[in-house]
DNA sequence: TTAACATATAGATATTTTTCGATATGAGGT
DNA sequence: ACCTCATATCGAAAAATATCTATATGTTAA
C-alpha cells in the first residue's frame, strides 16, 4: 500500500466519526478552549484528548497553548487542502484531448 | 448522536480507506467493471464487493448493471454534494455583521 | 515547594471495520 | 434444465479505532 493513500486516507479519517464532526461544527463560530468543547460532548477528557490529536494530524485544526489550556482553531489552510484533495480524486478525467 | 452526523460521517467514511481511495482514482479514468477493478487490487472479490457497497452508499459511486457484469463510475452529484459538504463543515463564521 | 487544575499518555476493553472462505443469487449460453 | 461465470451475502476471524480508568506532565497560584 503506497503511503500516499494512507496519506490522503488520514484526512478524511479525520472527518469520518461523529464526535469530531461536532467539534468541528463546534470550531467553526471561531477557536474554542478544549474545555468548552468536553462540557458539550458526551466523552471523557481522555477520548477528547485523542479526537483533537487525530483532527490536528490531519491539518484541519490548530491548537494554541496558552498557559494551562489548549484553544483548538480550525486551520484554514488544512481545510483548504482537504477539500482540493477531495475535488481531485472525485474529478473525472475528460474524454479525447 | 443525532442522524445528521451518522449522515455526514457515511460520506467520509467511504473514503477513508485506502482501498476504497485506490478504486476511486481507477474511476477517474472512466466507468469500471468490477472484474477490471479486481485484477488490480491485492483484495478478494467477496472484499471488493462490501467496498463498492460502502462507495454506493455514501452516494459517490454508481453501478450500472449490464448482463452478468457491474460498471462503477464516479457520481458526480454524488462528488459535488461530498465536495460542498466538506467546504461547509470546515467554513469558519464570520466575524460581526 | 506544594496544591490545584488542564491536558496528555498508558494500558485495557469495547466497538467497528476489514477481510476471508463458503455459499447464494442471478444472468447467459448449451 | 443445466452449467458457467460475475457479483452479493453470510458468518467468522483479524485488524483498527474509540472509549474508559488511572496516572503522568506541565502550568499557575499560594
Amino acid at each position: 500500500m503506497s503511503d500516499r493513500y494512507v496519506e490522503n486516507a488520514r484526512v478524511f479519517k479525520a472527518l469520518c466519526d461523529e464526535n469530531r464532526l461536532m467539534i468541528l461544527e463546534m470550531l467553526q463560530s471561531g477557536e474554542k478552549c478544549a474545555c468548552i468543547l468536553l462540557e458539550k460532548l458526551a466523552i471523557t477528557q481522555p477520548t477528547l484528548s485523542h479526537h483533537m490529536k487525530i483532527l490536528q494530524e490531519s491539518g484541519i485544526v490548530t491548537p494554541r497553548k496558552q498557559g494551562k489550556w489548549t484553544h483548538y482553531s480550525i486551520n484554514e489552510n488544512g481545510s483548504r487542502y482537504a477539500v482540493e484533495l477531495l475535488k481531485r480524486l472525485t474529478a473525472v478525467q475528460e474524454e479525447g484531448k
